[in-house]
DNA sequence: CCATTAATTTCAT
DNA sequence: ATGAAATTAATGG
């Protein structure tokens, strides 16, 4: 099935809209839970991650998003706050385009609003699946359905060969376990024959 | 090199 | 089986 990339707008477009690209040192938060949403965010450069913070302050990451992603458009249907934090992963470029600006593009040019229905749901989709498996009290579930999701973003589907650009302590915070674990599981996982594992690198 | 960050192992529960 | 702490490995300057 082919991925939906949420929601990559032609630069141009957003700039000829009164777009700013801003600069994001690593770690710097974008928006923090609780803000108003006043923007549309699409990532140039670089890396951003959502977040929360549990009651013992352990980190739950929504989502990792990359290049000519966008992200926290949803809160701009809505009178909702954020609740969830946004924070550049590394030093990134993104582009913002202040909200009424945002539904002036998008009324004048409708298409995009049918591209917006499509990601959302793409989002609601892959969001539900993720619920299910981090239902799950297997670990070894919670990172099948992880890796589900992260591959269905890759275009072509290649046996074991997609690499997941991700940390065993960021894999550990997008599932609710504990960085032993998925360091555990993952080896059961080679064993089995479910992954490739080649120097620190996850293949899928 | 040293400092920082990530991966893995050890050890107790 | 799980997690905190210690150890080892890698990465970046």
């Amino acid at each position: 099935m082919k991925t939906i990339s949420c929601m990559n707008i032609d630069e141009n477009l957003l700039y000829s809209f009164g777009a700013e690209g801003r600069d994001y040192k690593k770690r710097e938060p974008v928006f923090k839970e609780g803000d108003h949403a006043l923007y549309y965010f699409q990532i140039n450069e670089g890396r951003v991650k959502l977040n929360n913070y549990n009651e013992d302050g352990k980190e739950f990451i929504h989502n990792i998003l990359g290049k000519k992603q966008s992200f926290g458009e949803a809160m701009l249907f809505l009178s909702h706050n954020y609740p969830i934090n946004a924070v550049s992963l590394e030093d990134s470029r993104i582009i913002r385009l202040p909200k009424n600006n945002f539904f002036e593009m998008i009324s004048q040019h409708p298409h995009l609003s049918l591209e917006m229905n499509a990601c959302l749901s793409q989002e609601i989709y892959y969001k539900l699946k993720m619920v299910q498996s981090l239902a799950s009290q297997n670990p070894m579930q919670r990172l099948i359905g992880l890796l589900d999701y992260l591959k269905s973003y890759h275009d072509e589907d290649c046996h074991h060969c997609f690499h997941i650009a991700f940390t065993r302590q960021q894999i550990a915070n997008l599932t609710g376990l504990r960085v032993e674990t998925v360091i555990r599981t993952l080896k059961k996982m080679e064993k089995e024959g479910s992954i490739t594992l080649q120097d620190q690198k996850i293949l899928y």
